[in-house]
DNA sequence: CATGAATGAGTATTCATTCAT
DNA sequence: TATGAATGAATACTCATTCAT
């Protein structure tokens, strides 16, 4: 089970993926930034962005509402920041498994693991990573693209290396396979967001599913020759 | 290649599919209410579905904004209806490639098809599909969770009959995939939206998936016996 | 006890006081712009003035909306002929009383029991002639004001009269009074109209009211002289 | 004379009346509040409460229109809170006046004075108040009607007061008075308020109404005796 | 850095009125 | 006369953002 959970929920202040919109603090406050980026999670997992309003979030970060403008541009960067900063840390384990020197199969499986893994007992965020992020269409297609592309194209990535092992089927598009792959997972999360979000739920999930996805890219060993 | 395609993306005045919230109206315009239904389809792809303006959809209807509310209730109401629509038409077709006598796996490729194929050529549908109906929380949880039930209980029976038949694995969980089924859909329709929407692509896509994943899914009769 | 409050509740058709707005019908419907007119009162006074929709009244009439705009140029007109007909009405029985060859303190017991007599059992009018009338300032303004005046004379016309018999004090300013009267009487009928209505509680009003008043303003016959 | 008028229209801050609605304020203007108040009584005696905007309160009380909302819940709020705000400092007047060890004929009279003189020289808050307060029938049912019995009783009581001490008829109904005295203030300001608000008049008004009501209220001492 | 009072642009919705039938 | 579907002007209210303190 993925141990970086927590980092990825946002309990380290990971300093350095602090990329967008953040200015230098001083040690004044342990991380404002990051107080009111968990507040908005709750309040966008709550309420939906549109319908989350900002004096909201500066209340459930015990901040005043000006304060949320020393930290972000505006209410629609704090969506974007909260996408940006999970997807990167999500991005940077994907790349790591990536990396290793595994079989596809196990590569393959491990990624299922960690992205459900990642959202499992984080429910506010599963529903803001895949409701929120739709919310919207400009903010999905100008900020979330390009990271979005990038995930796609580790998962590619790993697909096609399969198939240059031998370990997966040659008729097989991989960067269609990581549309449906993260489609699947997305789905899934949505649901279980949605749904009760029972406890083990997206664990249990990502097992069976990477059973029957695996099974139909394997490369079948001339069955019946 | 289904060939209602265009009754799915509203072309057909449908009279009797007049559910909700339709007012009887004299025979003065063919269907007013489907054409602000299309309009909205338009505005909602273009916009979004906050940044959308009741006024951009009745000018795009070419009706007054007050028309708008003599057949809708307000402007979520527009939103719903659009899915229910549109919904009961993709159920009505599923069920009836449910109820065919047809392989399992024959049903499942074409109710893969039927469902990528309905868009196919209705980008702007298939944004609002993918996109727009995730942009109000309590829609989704309150409107689109029981018509999307309905959706994912068709596809999990089609699969649990293909287990009683002895052609799908036993150790696969009908209703799992079906959601993994519904995203991986929904995915590959989103990036198709938001990408290029090129020509073809769907249905090319919807092959494709419809291979690998019922690869996965079959049972083997005693590999290598 | 007054015997034409019904004709000024509106019963009789009274076609010579069509003053304003009516327009000639054939004897198809009985009256309908007496319909109109008795259901505005109802609308009006549940739920005021502004409160009112016209659609509301037009239901209540049993007329379709637009029929109300044959009889009455807006809905302001409705309200305005409304007080208009019966304030006619009123005025009427008002100078009839005056010409009498009365004493003056019978005939301002008269007028006191006439007009509250007239309300008693019809709180609907009651309620619209002491609130919604003030409820346009333009309304009262431009066209209640002449035949408030109008009314205000009569009674001061009888106060002076009774001043000229040496039956009135001749320190008292007969149109003060007037307005002080139907200060009074207004009071007592919205106090009546919007607390319970109790039957008889207007007739009994007025006999205390006009007791109490006209002691007042009699003329002491030298007392202890 | 009263001379608490100004108080009463609103000249000193009174920043401990602030019983409604009134959140505290950095002292960065003396009082806003109070401001929108008077700008309110402006606007609602020119244009009546429907007609009146609430952009050109706003913009009359020289702040923007959603500071309005800062300090009112809503336009009905403004109303309510005016007529809250006069009526308790009337009847706070009333009240001590009442309590005076005084004859009964004094203190009606200087009631009498005090309600005219508080209007005199305020034509928009005579407007305002018996005009616009009736305006809504269900804002007068609703926030009026309490303060306004409170008003009568105040009255009746002087009066039962009056009569245990022999001043005053038994025949006399002390509740029935009280709304008929109100009823002839109220009839004396409007009339006063629409036509001329000529200086003075309601000063004058008040002597002589005094007179006539008090002299038929009074016990007579067995005249002709 | 932090505050939160003040701002004012922006819009869904209503409903009086019209007019083709 | 009568209808009622269609119109579209008109406005209270919200809330993201600013900036004086």
């Amino acid at each position: 089970m993925p141990d970086n959970e927590s980092s990825f929920s946002g309990t380290a202040p990971a300093p350095e993926a602090r990329g967008r919109g953040g200015k230098p603090k001083r040690g004044t406050a342990p991380d404002k930034r990051e107080r009111i980026l968990r507040a908005a999670i709750k309040v966008f997992a709550r309420k939906g962005f549109f319908a989350a309003r900002v004096s909201e979030i500066a209340k459930a970060a015990g901040v005043a509402d000006g304060t949320i403008y020393l930290y972000f541009k505006n209410k629609d960067d704090v969506l974007v920041s909260l996408f940006d900063d999970r997807m990167r840390k999500l991005l940077a384990a994907l790349r790591e498994e990536a990396a290793r020197d595994d079989a596809t199969e196990r590569k393959l499986t491990r990624i299922i693991e960690l992205q459900l893994g990642l959202l499992e007992g984080h429910r506010d965020l599963a529903e803001v990573i895949t409701v929120n992020l739709r919310q919207s269409t400009r903010l999905l297609k100008q900020y979330a693209a390009p990271l979005f592309v990038e995930y796609l194209e580790v998962i590619a990535s790993v697909v096609a290396e399969g198939q240059r092992a031998g370990a997966i089927r040659e008729d097989i598009h991989p960067l269609l396979t990581a549309r449906a792959l993260w489609g699947a997972l997305d789905g899934i999360a949505l649901t279980w967001a949605l749904g009760g979000a029972e406890p083990g739920g997206l664990t249990r999930a990502a097992r069976e599913l990477a059973t029957t996805l695996l099974d139909g890219m394997r490369r079948r060993p001339a069955v019946g020759a």
